[in-house]
RNA sequence: UGCUCUGUGGUGUAAUUGGCAACACGUCUGACUCUGGAUCAGAAAAGUUCAGGUUCGAGCCCUGACAGAGCAACCA
């Protein structure tokens, strides 16, 4: 290539999100001896979800990205509310994403020594003491936003009191509730996170990992700056409502460190979607009240839910990456997450032809015992997917929409006197159909077809508009789909003041299907295996699916410019 | 009435030393098509929350407003 010619088309330098400009900052100034190391602290306290991807991939995507390590890391500081379910179906969606964490699958939990070490140094040094008020106590004491908090009688306890009490209460000497240990920092600090936070309360919960070896257990703020910095974390990267925390994490680092280093947390808008939530705990409420069939309904934004549905991990991370990373608040458009699947699909996915509301036509010229086997093309985009046969008959069907009675002019399909192309077979023309005088639906739709169009090998000179997909009758399989569409009917179903989410659940989100018609090669079809159902969208085998009873989901429909048209 | 953070087409992002506001999704045309898909060509759409200031020149710097979000769990 010329120098004439570069010089014209300068590469756009490629853009960067602000974290990962101060990770190359660092790495610049030769901060940490140039190593990266972030993590990512997942609480297994439910299923991870397109949220947390978005974590997950900077996370992991800046560690392999400038020669760093990723750790996982289970925030597991609250034995009441986190189950091993949870951790398993965590690491399979981490992996499944495309990412892996090697040997460092790590716990707070292996740090509570420490932490319960770093706890007694602190009373030591008279920035710890344990507090015997009750709950409301405490927190009435802290005052509000605007208003200053008051000093705990028990604040100026001495060292030698508050570190027998501590003990005995770790043997489980005291009830739940009845004392807890608090930093002391400052009560009137304008950041809430400062006035004296509580660092250990009691829990006799046995705990997943390491049973009722302990009965005081640290709080997350107690726990997460400080496992950061033993893991030896470079980047802690976290979302924005942790902005407030990071000068409480920096004042307990100061108590701990021996050197320079310490974590750098930075923090990134969550992601938040059009038309769904991503509070764990009301997604907990729609599986508990059996409003969705579970956390991996294809309904769901978690990443089980997503992987139900038919997206790929490729899409996923496309989207992710769309969207970018800002400290602004803000609601992405699923249609943007629509278009990175169909993207991927687009070249991956093979063609097939389904049919989701059958509509007999008999070729009356046809015919009756004659079977062809057609070629089709598996996928255009893709020619290295090749090609298959599909059996072809007398007696097809095809889709109920695609033939009209009293057709607009813009209607390209099937309609008395006029022709069409069946896909990959001839071009046939609608000769008569036959409806059903009481209800007046449509039973019926003879057709003669033209031998000399066969695809491939000619037209007769015959132009036509529309093009349909088809399944012989003979050798039609019967198959369930289920089509699912935005599971709530509001944008941002719960970020409304006073109205609850449940409110905007949309009741069409699921219609099922049955008595669809698919073609032969589907039979061997196994769960998560993704189709184009030409004309229609992509389709992805359910788990649910047999080889008696196949069962599909709809992934995403097609761009479907006939059906706007007529909105 | 506090503290922290954030305001760029409808939506999400970009603009790296202050220099013609760019890209993607979506929307709308048209072409092509044995998928009304894909692809291709094109269009509409913001003058950067507002008001001042500095500067030859401000989305970017300064000042002041306004708006939104987060923070008051023995949750994470």
């Amino acid at each position: 290539m010329s120098d004439e010619i570069n010089r014209g088309k300068e590469e756009p330098k490629p853009s960067v999100s602000f974290i990962e400009q101060f990770i190359i900052d660092d790495l610049k100034e030769g901060k940490n001896n140039g190593r990266i190391h972030t993590r990512f602290p997942p609480e297994p306290n439910g299923y991870l979800h397109i949220g947390h991807a978005k974590a997950i991939c900077l996370d992991f995507g800046m560690a392999q990205k400038y020669g760093g390590k990723c750790n996982l890391r289970f925030d597991d500081t609250n034995p009441v509310k986190e189950e091993v379910e949870y951790i398993d179906s965590i690491k399979e969606d981490i992996r499944w994403l495309g990412f892996d964490w090697e040997e460092r699958e790590f716990y707070a939990s292996d740090y509570f020594g420490k932490l319960f070490d770093f706890a007694i140094d602190l009373i030591k040094k008279g920035l710890a003491y344990v507090d015997d008020q009750p709950a409301e106590v405490i927190s009435a004491q802290k005052g509000t936003p605007s208003q200053p908090g008051t000093e705990s009688p028990f604040r100026n306890r001495p060292v030698a009191e508050n570190l027998d009490l501590f003990y005995r209460m770790n043997e489980g000497e005291f009830d739940e509730g009845s004392r807890v240990l608090r930093a002391k920092i400052d009560m009137k600090s304008p950041n809430m996170h400062m006035r004296d936070p509580i660092i250990y309360r009691i829990l006799k919960s046995p705990h997943h990992r390491t049973g009722d070896k302990w009965n005081v257990y640290p709080m997350y703020d107690f726990a997460h700056g400080q496992c950061d910095y033993f893991e030896g974390i470079t980047h802690s990267l976290c979302t924005l409502e942790f902005e407030v925390h990071r000068p409480l994490y920096d004042w307990l680092i100061d108590q701990l460190k021996t050197s320079d280093y310490r974590p750098r947390q930075i923090e990134f808008n969550r992601l938040n979607l059009t038309y769904t939530m991503m509070s764990k705990r009301k997604l907990l409420e729609l599986v508990q009240e059996g409003r969705v069939s579970g956390w991996d309904d294809p309904r769901m934004p978690t990443l089980c839910g997503l992987r139900r549905r038919g997206y790929t991990p490729e899409s996923v991370r496309k989207f992710i990456d769309l969207i970018g990373y800002t400290k602004f608040e803000a609601i992405n458009d699923v249609s943007l997450l629509e278009h990175a699947v169909r993207d991927d699909l687009n070249l991956k996915a093979p063609r097939v032809f389904g049919v989701l509301d059958p509509l007999k036509v008999i070729i009356t010229n046809y015919p009756e015992d004659k079977i062809e086997d057609v070629e089709v093309i598996n996928n255009p985009e893709d020619e290295s997917m090749d090609s298959r046969k599909i059996p072809f008959g007398r007696e097809i069907f095809i889709e109920r929409d695609d033939f009209m009675e009293e057709p607009p002019s813009k209607f390209f399909r099937l309609a008395p006197g006029k022709e069409v192309r069946l896909k990959g077979a001839y071009i046939i023309k609608c000769e008569s159909f036959r409806k059903n005088k009481d209800t007046g639906i449509i039973e019926e739709v003879h057709c003669t077809y033209d031998p000399g169009t066969k695809s491939g090998e000619g037209s007769s000179g015959k132009k036509v508009k529309g093009t349909l997909h088809w399944v012989a009758v003979r050798y039609a399989l019967d198959a369930e789909v289920r089509l699912y569409d935005r599971l709530f009917d509001h944008e941002d179903p719960a970020g409304q003041k006073d109205e609850d989410y449940r409110k905007f659940l949309n009741p069409d989100s699921l219609k099922i299907l049955k008595g669809c018609k698919v073609e032969p090669s589907l039979q061997s079809a196994k769960p998560l295996d993704k189709f184009q159902f030409q004309r229609l969208g992509y389709f992805c085998v359910d788990y649910d699916s047999t080889p008696g009873s196949l069962v599909f989901n709809r992934t995403v429909s097609l761009k479907d410019t006939w059906a706007k048209m007529n909105k």
